[in-house]
DNA sequence: TCATTATAGATTATCTATCATAAACGTTTG
DNA sequence: CAAACGTTTATGATAGATAATCTATAATGA
């Protein structure tokens, strides 16, 4: 879904840490031992020094000189930050995208609404809602500001997923998606990118409900 | 100015390749052979594939499996899409930013001003105006945001440079920038955003005159 | 004849294995 | 508490293996 640099020993390792660390199954802090690393995907140090260049341009690791590379650190912080850049983001793709936007993009859209609502687990949940946001904005056919958006939802997703970890979670609507897709049908571009940014807003307002 | 990744052989790789490829000198789509920049910086092919990682994470360098690296291609719609993903970060950075800065900021962003007018070369300008634009939004302190504008600072860089190359190049006013100095100096923080999201749109529109 | 295809050799990316060096860490002493 | 020592670990060099790609030449067919 994300990339698919799985050709290379590099892009497999980088893939399946990141997938650990936006999971949760890796703490923030905790140190990744390149040998270790290299034992378990039976290659060399090499190309796992590779993937950490990788994660670390994802900010998945921060890499400390002769210390190696830990997981990056959740902050809570970051997740007014990334809300911010997403909202600020995802309007631009948006207005861009919106021009472009053919029948089966919408249906494309309204598929991942509806397993959206369908998910029973918040990893289904994500996913679905990853897909939506990338249906959403991927016919701008701006290919940086997508790679952009698509590591901003991971970090989102990370989030999500650790604050799931301590609060709990139960299935959410999807209303804030079904008008969105409802004003891009009646072409009020307009109206379609004030929702979104006000719904990306609304999901930082849900990660923290004292502010 | 950048990036301090220079304690690392494969940093200062990286931060060497970078500038040629922002500068100019390595031209798009020239291939990066590994062994040869190895023996440049004496040193193995370890690092310098690190260096690729993270250049590519930059977008200055497309790698193809099994093929190498290449500088990665200039093409003119990313003028747009440059131009577009600043325009809305710098604000939301700016408005993070304008609450929190004080007289020595306000020096600084006056200081980077001030040599902008000085500069005589294209180079120097556009450190200037670098510095001045790293300047404005410095305060924020939303590492992640000020990380994706230095990247999009010296992904401008590079687009500046080559079409200088093409067409010229000649002192321009810093009008603009004295005037969102001046609307920060009010505290009309309103102003000054209006004011940056033109300027950088103004910039896209030198780059595409006959658009 | 000309264009296309096939082939052989050279180049190069990718990765492994092993080793060397030095920095950081932990433990044990003085 | 602080200094010394051994262990662990990151960083990088070196050599070599494999496989994919590129180039140039030769062969084939229209």
């Amino acid at each position: 879904m994300t990339d698919d640099e799985n050709t290379t020993t590099a892009g497999r390792i980088a893939e399946a840490i990141g997938e650990r660390i936006i999971s949760g199954e890796l703490q923030p802090d905790a140190p990744l031992r390149q040998d270790h690393i290299a034992r378990e995907f039976n290659s060399s140090h090499v190309p796992v020094r590779e993937a950490f260049r990788q994660l670390q341009a994802q900010h998945l690791v921060v890499a400390v000189p002769r210390r190696g590379v830990r997981v990056a650190p959740l902050n809570i912080n970051s997740v007014k930050e990334i809300a911010e850049m997403r909202a600020a983001l995802e309007v631009v793709a948006l207005r861009n995208a919106a021009p472009k936007l053919t029948s089966s993009h919408l249906a494309r859209i309204e598929l991942a609404l509806i397993e959206g609502d369908a998910a029973q687990t918040i990893q289904e949940f994500e996913m679905a809602n990853r897909a939506f946001h990338h249906a959403l904005v991927a016919p701008c056919a701006m290919p940086r500001l997508l790679a952009s958006l698509d590591g901003l939802q991971l970090a989102n997703s990370r989030l999500v997923f650790a604050m799931a970890r301590s609060s709990g979670w139960r299935p959410r609507s999807n209303q804030d998606h079904r008008l969105i897709l409802q004003a891009l049908r009646a072409r009020n571009v307009d109206q379609a990118c004030s929702l979104l940014a006000r719904h990306i807003q609304t999901i930082e307002r849900l990660a923290l409900p004292s502010s």
